[in-house]
DNA sequence: GCTTATCCATACAAATCTGTATAGCTGCCA
DNA sequence: TGGCAGCTATACAGATTTGTATGGATAAGC
């Protein structure tokens, strides 16, 4: 009751959390559905805490579970970062590098810098986490993140990419059905795609946009992919990035003069990456090629 | 090769990189030597690697090993937070809270804080980390933390204290017998206490303290424990806290319109703990008590 | 209402992991 | 130089853990 756990019965642990079944944690972590009913049950009594109700349905955590949850989310972070690091040790760009950034820019940027990265150091892995959630780089859920806001967290290295421009853009096709806005007033009588969500986005564009709120919206949708391809298929006006409007399908900027809205943007990575090779390589490369596309 | 490797491994892979030995390591684990020899070779054959070159008084880590450490140690502080928040969990004030602060604070300050919050709250239990090294709250490498510096990081709770004010002391018997410096100008004919190695705070001294570096020292310790029992034995003058040398054995500050160096003093912990009632109250405790004793 | 697909719990055999005992090596000290 | 203490590596028996097979119970689909 009072000596160390094995750490095998944490990693159940959370399997159990994120599959939310026996069987599931058991398929994910290639062992046998029993074995993980055991684990749960040698750490529920070492803990002495009941960690999962029951059901044949699958095992509902208690509270005291989803206390416990973070913990062992980090310790599974540390482990892949220690795989990651093993991997990647010795001379030369070889190895695992785990990269994240949001939706827009994980889709629609980086691609193309990755693929040429993987063209020059063949022997690179790359782990591409794309999530508008802010991933923590302390606790080693990744390597590199490409970010909006200025971090402010010692013992990462810092570097600041510029500024990436947003816009209001529509499909020529959609402007041709519905005619070009000229100012602000006629936004209303246009179908305009947003965030379903409140976002802290959202309360800086009203700002500038007293019309850009929820109710005005004809599209609303709080995936930004999505909203970019409601753009390119001409759905209507919305907002996204400058840069990415240039891409093929063309899409045309409207109001520039009227609105427009600055993201700083950083590349940032923990301080102790930068000795290895393939993290530093990596940096480098995200680093040009999104100044590029900041322009 | 390419399977999921079980956390049991980077266990003993981390206790035999602190014991520098794989007999070490299964003793500190409670298990048999030849277990933990299988577990590290089982480690290196699934990473690649080689961990530790084998030799008859030990194992010596590789430079892959050292690379690595971080991580397990990571996932072991991970795994310590998970049974501090098992052990705590529930209604009232129960389990472990861990507690970090500098030597001097810990040794000095602390005790009878933490005596009379366990009186208070007899299911409590505290670990108390006494380290001059920032410890990781982030990590959580402790609960709570007494730092002098002012917390720039995101995710903590952080409470300043006050300022703790230093300055020159000796015992009487020291002053009897080689008399009360009048000013600057006498430092140097006296017994002085100060740091072997150059410290920040050396630095720091010296600008408004000429007199005080390396080699004007009688008597060099990197302990700051150990000079304030140097200065309380009489030995010769040094720096230490106005508010340690009012409590016997009684020590007269000197030359204090000539010398006082304040420290920010601040109480943090991670955000998360703010729900957990016996972390809240240990915080509360702490701060009360260290606020009393900056006066 | 029946079938099917999941899920958890249990029993037993098999595989795995662990502990004990021992040998071989090195460094230290008298 | 001999004895002691510490370490790793190996062989084999024992204990623990794991996997397979099965039963029971629930929910969804036809």
């Amino acid at each position: 009751m009072d000596k160390p756990i094995g750490w095998e019965l944490y990693r159940s642990f959370l399997a159990v959390l994120r599959e939310a079944s026996l069987s599931g944690a058991a398929r994910d972590l290639g062992v046998a559905q029993p074995t993980i009913g055991r684990h749960i049950a040698a750490l529920e009594k070492s803990l002495g805490l009941t960690l999962f109700t029951r059901s044949q349905s699958g095992l509902a955590p208690t509270e005291a579970a989803l206390e416990l949850r973070s913990h062992a989310e980090a310790m599974h972070s540390s482990a892949a970062a220690l795989r990651r690091a093993a991997e990647s040790h010795g001379d030369g760009v070889k190895g695992t590098v785990r990269v994240t950034a949001s939706e827009v820019i994980g889709c629609e940027v980086l691609p193309p810098l990755l693929a040429a990265l993987k063209a020059t150091h063949p022997l690179l892995t790359v782990e591409l986490v794309v999530s508008n959630r802010v991933q923590d780089l302390l606790r080693r859920e990744a390597d590199i993140a490409v970010r909006m806001t200025a971090p402010r967290q010692e013992l990462l290295v810092a570097r600041r990419v510029g500024q990436v421009e947003l816009g209001l853009h529509a499909h020529p096709h959609y402007l041709q059905r519905c005619g070009t806005p000229r100012s602000l007033d006629d936004l209303p009588r246009h179908a305009l795609i947003g965030h379903d969500e409140e976002t802290p986005f959202l309360r800086a564009a009203k700002k500038t946009l007293p019309a850009w709120q929820r109710r005005a919206f004809a599209f609303r949708c709080d995936s930004d992919l999505a909203q970019l391809a409601l753009i390119r298929a001409g759905a209507g006006i919305g907002v996204c990035q400058v840069a990415l409007a240039r891409r093929e399908p063309r899409l045309v900027r409207v109001l520039a003069r009227s609105f427009s809205l600055k993201l700083e943007t950083w590349l940032t990575m923990h301080e102790d990456l930068r000795k290895s090779p393939h993290c530093k390589v990596t940096f480098d490369a995200l680093f040009a090629g999104l100044q590029q596309h900041v322009g």
